[in-house]
RNA sequence: GUCGCUAUAGCUCAGUUGGAUAGAGCGACCGCCUCCUAAGCGGUAGGUCGGAGGUUCAAAUCCUCUUAGCGACGCCA
């Protein structure tokens, strides 16, 4: 099904044509003057210096050749030359009902379905989520759902922090704690415990004092360095710890990224794919693309167009020991040989951007990956507190994710219990639902690039572009289309009917730039543009509930037709908020 | 030092890829509940789009210069 936009355009370039003028000058776009018009033309403009003509005489022109009874109920050519259209609202209702009754809003699936690996999340096993790994979850879930949406194959991916020093420290801490366990008996040859020697709590006490430890004692350090290289070269009971830290340490993320309402289908890490790293790097040398530079293995990915020098990707360090570099390389490598990706996408800090340009760059040199694979690096900015610097507890230290959650979620629970009469279970309930809506919308409703301010009071206000206000408006819906099953109506028999009032068409027309806006987000994978577009849809629909009474309305036929539009309006919110990764509870 | 990002109302952010009078929300002020959730709706005040040039019928948007803030620049990830 075309978009609307797409539609109305159409019939623009009609006239376009028969007027005489190339149809590409025919784009409609949406009014900036809504006083005016309700959509309009600027083409005319563009076209008059082609055509050596007056853009206004090409406007009226285009105007006298539109059809008798075109989708514009009303055209009009003013100066300089714009052309001001106002929609027909029989041919609005007839495009509804068809959105309706189509698959997917509208919407057209891809054509030549890609198959797409998303890699976000990056959580470090062992560490506690702190706000950090907020935005990458929030952000890559969102994408994931919005490629996915438009019918694309999609395997998110969490790449786990799992290989590195931290888990030198842990096995390390655990020894000087508990010498007596038989992963650090050098003769012990019989089978280790199935039981992890730790809980969760205490994993996540142990790393940060082992980490506060070995800054301040070199020989701890040394000690935790070494760990980690025995860890990595296969001594067997510290393989064993390493097993249970990551099953320990695995279940407790899925835990809180389920909180999250965002899952991944691959829970790969830097682990999977160290073996793959010796016979890469091997061939990388025997082929020629990597050289030994102040005695580490590096790969030139500087180009002559680069203005700023690009430093060479570094293989291996003068040690000898690889490092993220290499463990991204053989990532793509990996995913390669399992998944043949069209497409991997980065949701990643945008201060990584350097190293992933060198990454990508390698990868494409040295034929990790085929050719025509696209490389995307979507960099997110920084979440900052209110005082404009990078958001920290008011005790200045890192704040974990539980924590915060935790706050937003009594916040609401407050403000829930202040104003309704819910017993306090449910409101515990919908407070973690209208919560997460509050932190989602808080990151999502700005452009993932920038910095943003996490404002706990103005995420969780019932008030402007807000969650909270937005799923309160999906809940008014909800109420009255309960309302009106319960008397006995039925949802399937309705269709719409044209608009009768401002209000209503104002809704209508909202309604119907659904497809058109997902398109434009799926091709600039900009999540923040839904939001945009369902707090306009919010907004148009409290004014016509104010503005209408639809349940008391005695004309059955007039309220099948509200009742159809508010069916279809609860339908687009509710994509969109999935396509966010958030619900909307039945009552707030 | 080099390169990049950012700068729009008191605050937080949009701005349909160059169009008409630059828009929201919060905060301030003023209205609207016998009525489907007032957690709503309407209105008033608030701007040299960081600054200076340029490109053109038209610039917050494109180009150059400039100021400020942030960030990245081989053996951490």
């Amino acid at each position: 099904m075309k978009t609307w936009l797409n539609l109305i355009t159409a019939e623009m370039e009609q006239a376009f044509t028969t007027a005489g003028y190339d149809a590409g000058y025919a784009k409609v776009t949406l009014s900036n003057r809504p006083d005016l018009c309700e959509y309009q033309c600027n083409g005319a403009m563009a076209a008059a210096k082609a055509y050596r003509k007056a853009p206004i005489m090409i406007a009226g022109d285009v105007v006298a050749h539109l059809q008798e009874n075109s989708c514009f109920e009303n055209a009009e050519a003013v100066a300089p030359g714009f052309i001001n259209l106002k929609i027909r609202p029989a041919f609005l209702a007839v495009f509804l009902n068809e959105m309706e009754k189509s698959d997917n809003l509208g919407v057209e699936k891809e054509s030549n379905p890609k198959t797409i690996v998303i890699d976000y999340g990056g959580p470090n096993v062992a560490k506690p989520l702190h706000v950090g790994h907020l935005r990458s979850a929030i952000i890559g879930e969102s994408v994931k759902r919005i490629v996915r949406y438009k019918g694309n194959e999609v395997l998110g991916d969490i790449h786990l922090g799992d290989w590195g020093y931290q888990m030198g420290l842990i096995i390390t801490e655990l020894q000087r704690r508990r010498p007596d366990l038989p992963y650090f008996d050098e003769n012990y040859t019989g089978e280790y415990p199935q039981e992890p020697p730790f809980t969760i709590g205490e994993l996540e006490e142990i790393y940060p004092m082992a980490s506060a430890y070995a800054k301040e004692h070199e020989d701890y350090r040394e000690k935790a360095l070494h760990a980690t290289y025995l860890l990595q070269n296969g001594h067997p009971g510290f393989r064993a710890i390493w097993q249970h830290i990551m099953k320990v340490s695995v279940t407790d993320l899925k835990k809180n990224y389920e909180k999250l309402h965002v899952n991944f289908e691959l829970w790969k890490g830097e682990a999977d794919v160290q073996k793959y790293i010796p016979d890469m790097v091997r061939s990388l040398k025997e082929e020629g693309y990597a050289r030994y530079d102040e005695g580490a293995l590096v790969v030139d990915v500087a180009e002559e167009e680069d203005n700023k020098a690009v430093p060479p990707c570094m293989i291996l360090k003068s040690d000898g020991a690889a490092l993220y570099d290499t463990t991204d390389l053989a990532t793509l490598l990996e995913r390669e040989k399992l998944y043949r990706p069209d497409q991997v996408i980065y949701v990643v800090d945008k201060r990584q951007e350097l190293h992933f340009v060198q990454v990508f760059r390698c990868a494409r040199k040295t034929g990790i990956v085929r050719p025509e694979v696209e490389l995307k690096f979507l960099g997110f900015g920084t979440m900052n507190g209110k005082d404009g610097k990078p958001f920290k507890t008011r005790e200045g230290g890192v704040m974990r994710l539980e924590n915060l959650i935790r706050e937003i979620d009594e916040e609401m629970w407050k403000k829930i219990m202040g104003n309704r009469t819910v017993t306090a279970e449910e409101a515990r309930k919908t407070a973690e639902i209208v919560g997460l809506a509050a932190i989602k919308y808080g990151d999502l409703s700005n452009q993932a690039s920038k910095d943003y301010i996490f404002d706990v009071d103005r995420f969780t206000s019932f008030e402007g572009n807000t969650g909270p206000y937005i799923l309160y408006t999906i809940v008014r819906i909800k109420s009255i289309l309960n309302k009106y099953l319960e008397s006995g109506g039925s949802l399937e028999t309705v269709a719409l009917h044209s608009a009768q009032s401002a209000c209503e068409k104002a809704l209508m027309l909202e309604t119907a730039r659904f497809s058109e806006m997902i398109e434009t987000v799926y091709e600039e994978i900009a999540p923040h543009k839904i939001c945009a577009y369902i707090y306009d849809v919010a907004n148009a629909f409290n004014k016509f509930y104010h503005e209408t009474k639809i349940l008391s309305e005695e004309d059955t036929e007039k309220k099948a037709g509200y009742i159809a539009l508010l069916k279809l309006t609860k339908e687009v919110l509710e994509v969109c908020i999935e396509l966010l990764g958030f619900d909307a509870p039945e009552r707030m």
